[in-house]
Parts: structure tokens; C-alpha cells; sequence
DNA sequence: AGCACGCCGACT
DNA sequence: GTCGGCGTGCTC
């Protein structure tokens, strides 16, 4: 057997490859899958990863020489170029942008390398996904904790993750218990040194527990037996720049390359995970709890002056309230603004003491009786504590036009109802609709029967794979025009069983100056929407000024 | 992504 | 004439 001639390189690039390289001689026997070597691509010297070695090429071309081996021994262990490989085929990126993920910033570069090699893993058998349904918040420790005790014991790896920094105060004293500080690790945010050398102690296998946030998915835990999803209906799962792709979703991916365990935890599960609670790919654990009540406030013939938002109903419950010196919580849109409606209800309440809290609120309010509080105000969702509550507009959070407005009320109402003792008000102008009555239903089960119903009759997630093209610049008129251009070239080329839907304004419309327009292309089969976006976009060269991405659901 | 090549308009 | 914009194709 002689040794392999040719190496088979993927770059960080939006470039589908692999491209082929000799192998010299001196090099033989030296080069492996999984490490990054220098190679001369398009004209200039740039690090790619092997990603497999074969004795001769299929490119009918001239063939270019692998300059030299960059890391001692492989930076990734097969089931890391496996996981590469599903990822890219599920967010619609180059193996090799998936690869980039995996790494510090540190070694994006060229830099050299050495470390140990890793130890291969191969999965013995398919591990198992969960969804712990903790409606409290308060029971996940009770199975977490063992779960994740029972996964070291056997020398295997885990890794947390957590939507944001908010989330700390709450994970890391539970975490800190389980094993010596030098074999658990925060991977956050820091210089690229620091960063570095977190990743390097990951690696090593000296740290055993990571936690982290979105980026906590790429850890290179050795053996890897469980990752944890906290809070994974959170949207700070979503990586809004290219690559595109949800931390949830990635998880899952690396758990099928790997061979280890997800354990997803919610109060307030995606609808995604439900849909697959239901198709019995994930076991469901429903953490029982009491929930204190909601009741809805109607509006129908309550007539609101101009910059008013409390009905005469919520100002008796106010009343009450003060009275008996409970506090209460009036949770409000972050686009209404605190301080407007701060000012009516001192205007009602003059003698209460009313505080406002919202995203330039650096710490909560030490004393109140009324707080008028937007969603940021879930940073300190496992701290605070009410009475009672009350939505001020459920219907603008309930909105239908959104598709993911129906959960994001489901997802407000059961994190408010943590926060309060007595019991949680809904103002609605829509009392008879029974769609909305399911936001109070008490397993939640209610509310995911109706909008699995209605997102499979309207064709959408989950039940069909969608990719949203996104095309963005700092004129709206060009950013729509491309849009159009491109979604006119794109409906020609869609294969059997694709679609795609008319552009329209993206819903986070003004980004860091661009504006966005976007456009979904759907079907059935997640391969064919994928490989139809990548070909639309291969196919599509945006005007100057604009850029196109694409976004997987 | 980044670059070279090539085709049209406005300029010393 | 030719400088330079940007549309197009390609990278082993």
C-alpha cells in the first residue's frame, strides 16, 4: 500500500469545495484529515483543512503542491470534520466555514501549531435528544444535575449552553459544584489570547464542562457524551450573520457526529422540538408545577382615550394591590416606551411609588409598588419576584401576522407567570378568540395543537424546510429591486417540490444601516431548499453595495 | 471571498 | 487612443 498522493483541502470561504493538492514527497505519510495545511489557492497562500486523502485526483487539471503541514497533529478529530459536514448541509454553508466556526480566532490565520493529538471517538450508538419541560424554572436542576454528574462519571465530556451572559448568576453556581475549577470553564468573550487558550485547555481534555453561549456548540470537548440547551425557544440561539444557523439546531447535528446526548430545557418549548416531541424523535419530560393563573381584561367596550393603557379593570387590580402592599408588574412593548406610561399610572397613583425598567436600566429598582417593565426585564427572570402582573396589549404581542408571534406570547405569558405569586392579567380586545385562550392552557399542550395545526396548513416550519434569502444595503430601493431581481431569476431554476415566496421587507427591516428585504424558498425535502438557495445564490451576482445571505430556518 | 479578465463610457 | 468602472467566471 503505497502512501496517499493527494490531499483534499476545504478553505473558510463561500466556495463549495474540496480542491485537490500533491502531496510531496518529503511530506508523505505526514499529511492527515483534520489538519490544516498552507496551500497556494487562487493566486495567494492560504490555510485549508484536509479534509480526506486519496491516491489520485479526479480535477482534470494541473494540480498545485501543498506547501506545508500547519498543526503537529490534526486540530480535528474526525467526528469534528463529520459534524462539519452536516452542518454545512443543514445551514447551507462551505464545509469550510463550518470548519472556521470550530476555531478560535487565534487560529483563523495561518498560525502554527502543535498540540496532541486527539483521541478518535467513534459513536458506538445513536445518542439520545430530551426535552425537559420545566413550566417553573425551578425543577431543571433536579434532573440536570444528576444527568450531567452520571455523563462524567463515565469520563465523557458535556457542554452548556446558554442563550446569554443574563443566564450566568443562575448556571454557574449550580455548575461550580460538580467538578474542581481547573476542569470546568466560562467560554466568553475575551481576548483573542484568552480565548485561545480556553479552547486549548478544552482540547487538552483537562476541562471536562463547558458552558457557554452560542458559540459553546463548537467546543472541542474531548469525548464528548451530553451537551445541555438551556432556554432553547431563546432567539439569542439564532447566529444572524453568515454562517446562518441556529445553536439548537447545531447541537442536534453534532450530537448525530458525535454520538452524545442533547438535553434541551424550556419554559416554553419552540415548536420545532414540540413538532418533534410528537413525532416521538425527542422524549418529552413535563416537569410538573403549579402555575398561578391567568385571566384575561376585557377591552371590547372599554373605550381608551389617546395614551392611555389601563383599563378600568386593571385599575381596580392596581388599586388592590397598593392596598395591600403587594407589587405589581405591568409588563409593556419596548416600542411603547417606560416612560409614557410610568407617568399615567403615577397620574392615577400618585402617592405609588413607580419605577421603570427597561434596556438602559442597569439594576432593578430597589423599591416599588408598580413597575413598569419591558422584556428586559427577564435578565432577571429567576430573581424577581411579584404579586401579580398584567400584560398591557397581549393582541399586539399575539399579532398574527408573524409567524413567530403566536410563541413569543405562549413564551411571555409562562415567563411571567414565574414571576408572579397570585396571578397573571391579559388586557385583550379579543376575549372570544380561543386561539388566544390557549396562552393560559395549563400543559401547554392547548396552545401547540393549534399552531402546529395552523403552521401545517399554511405550509411553513416545521413542517416544511425554509431558507429565507436576505438581501441587504444601505439604499432601500436598491436592497428591493435586488430582491426582486434576484427572486425573479430564482423562481426559473427552482427544482419539483420548491417554491418561493414573493419578496417583502425582512422583519428586522434596518440593520446596522441596511436595510433588508427578503424572500423564503420552501418544500418539503430540507436538501433540495438548501441546494436550491446555494445554487440561486451561486447563480446571482448582487449589484455593488449589496449583499445576499441566506438564512435556514 | 478575492481576483483577473473583458467589455463599454468619459477623459488626459 | 486608454483609464477605470463593474459584470462574469474561477479558484485544485
Amino acid at each position: 500500500m503505497t502512501a496517499p498522493r493527494v490531499a483534499q483541502v476545504v478553505f473558510g470561504l463561500p466556495v463549495d469545495g474540496p480542491f485537490d493538492y500533491i502531496i510531496p514527497e518529503e511530506l508523505s505519510g505526514k499529511v492527515f484529515p483534520g489538519g490544516r495545511v498552507l496551500v497556494r489557492f487562487a493566486g495567494r497562500k492560504r490555510a485549508g483543512v484536509v479534509v480526506r486523502l486519496l491516491q489520485q485526483t479526479a480535477h482534470d487539471g494541473k494540480l498545485s503542491v501543498l506547501i506545508k503541514i500547519l498543526d503537529e497533529n490534526p486540530v480535528f478529530a474526525p467526528a469534528f470534520l463529520k459534524f462539519a459536514e452536516r452542518f454545512a448541509a443543514r445551514f447551507a454553508c462551505s464545509t469550510g466555514e463550518a470548519l472556521e466556526m470550530c476555531l478560535p480566532a487565534y487560529l483563523r490565520g495561518a498560525k502554527a501549531f502543535a498540540c496532541a493529538a486527539m483521541d478518535h471517538h467513534w459513536p458506538e450508538e445513536a445518542g439520545t435528544a430530551e426535552l425537559v419541560f420545566d413550566r417553573g424554572q425551578t425543577q431543571r436542576w433536579e434532573i440536570l444535575l444528576p444527568r450531567i454528574t452520571a455523563v462524567l462519571a463515565e469520563g465523557r465530556g458535556v457542554i452548556v449552553m446558554m442563550p446569554d451572559a443574563a443566564r450566568c448568576h443562575d448556571v454557574l453556581p449550580k455548575l461550580g459544584p460538580l467538578l474542581p475549577a481547573e476542569e470546568r470553564v466560562l467560554l466568553a468573550g475575551s481576548t483573542p489570547k484568552e480565548e485561545y487558550g480556553r479552547w486549548l485547555s478544552v482540547r487538552s481534555g483537562k476541562v471536562r464542562l463547558a458552558a457557554g453561549f452560542i458559540a459553546a456548540v463548537f467546543a472541542p470537548v474531548r469525548n464528548l457524551g451530553l451537551i445541555v440547551v438551556l432556554d432553547e425557544e431563546n432567539a439569542f440561539y439564532r447566529h444572524e450573520q453568515t454562517p446562518f444557523f441556529h445553536a439548537r439546531e447545531a447541537a442536534f447535528e453534532r450530537a448525530a457526529a458525535e454520538g452524545c446526548d442533547v438535553v434541551c430545557v424550556s419554559s416554553a418549548p419552540s415548536v420545532e422540538l414540540w413538532h418533534r416531541v410528537e413525532k416521538k424523535t425527542v422524549r418529552l419530560t413535563l416537569l410538573e408545577e403549579l402555575l398561578p393563573p391567568v385571566k384575561f381584561l376585557d377591552l371590547t367596550n372599554f373605550k381608551m382615550r389617546k395614551d392611555t393603557f389601563i383599563s378600568l379593570g386593571l385599575r381596580h387590580h392596581l388599586e388592590t394591590a397598593l392596598k395591600e402592599k403587594r407589587q405589581f408588574l405591568l409588563y409593556i412593548q419596548a416600542a411603547r416606551g417606560v416612560g409614557g406610561v410610568c407617568a399615567e399610572v403615577k397620574k392615577i397613583f400618585p402617592g405609588a411609588r413607580v419605577a421603570g425598567y427597561d434596556r438602559t436600566s442597569t439594576a432593578m429598582p430597589e423599591d416599588f409598588d408598580i413597575l413598569v417593565a419591558t422584556q428586559s426585564v427577564f435578565r432577571h427572570r429567576a430573581a424577581l419576584k411579584v404579586a401579580a402582573a398584567a400584560v398591557l396589549d397581549i393582541d399586539w404581542e399575539f399579532h398574527k401576522h408573524d409567524i413567530q408571534a403566536a410563541h413569543s406570547a405562549f413564551a411571555l405569558v409562562q415567563h411571567l407567570r414565574q414571576m408572579v405569586q397570585a396571578y397573571l392579567l391579559l388586557q385583550t380586545r379579543n376575549v372570544a378568540d380561543p386561539f388566544l385562550h390557549t396562552l393560559a392552557s395549563a400543559d401547554g399542550a392547548d396552545f401547540y395543537r393549534r399552531e402546529l395545526t395552523l403552521r401545517q396548513e399554511m405550509g411553513v416550519p416545521p413542517f416544511q424546510a425554509q431558507a429565507s434569502v436576505i438581501v441587504r444595503s444601505e439604499d432601500p430601493a436598491l436592497a428591493c429591486a435586488e430582491a426582486k431581481r434576484l427572486y425573479d431569476s430564482v423562481i426559473n431554476i427552482l427544482p419539483e417540490g420548491v417554491t418561493a415566496i414573493d419578496p417583502e421587507q425582512d422583519r428586522a427591516a434596518l440593520v446596522r444601516g441596511k436595510f433588508r428585504y427578503c424572500f423564503l424558498v420552501q418544500g418539503d425535502a430540507r436538501a433540495a431548499v438548501v441546494a436550491a438557495a446555494r445554487q440561486a445564490l451561486r447563480l446571482f451576482r448582487p449589484k455593488k453595495d449589496t449583499v445576499v445571505t441566506v438564512s435556514m430556518d
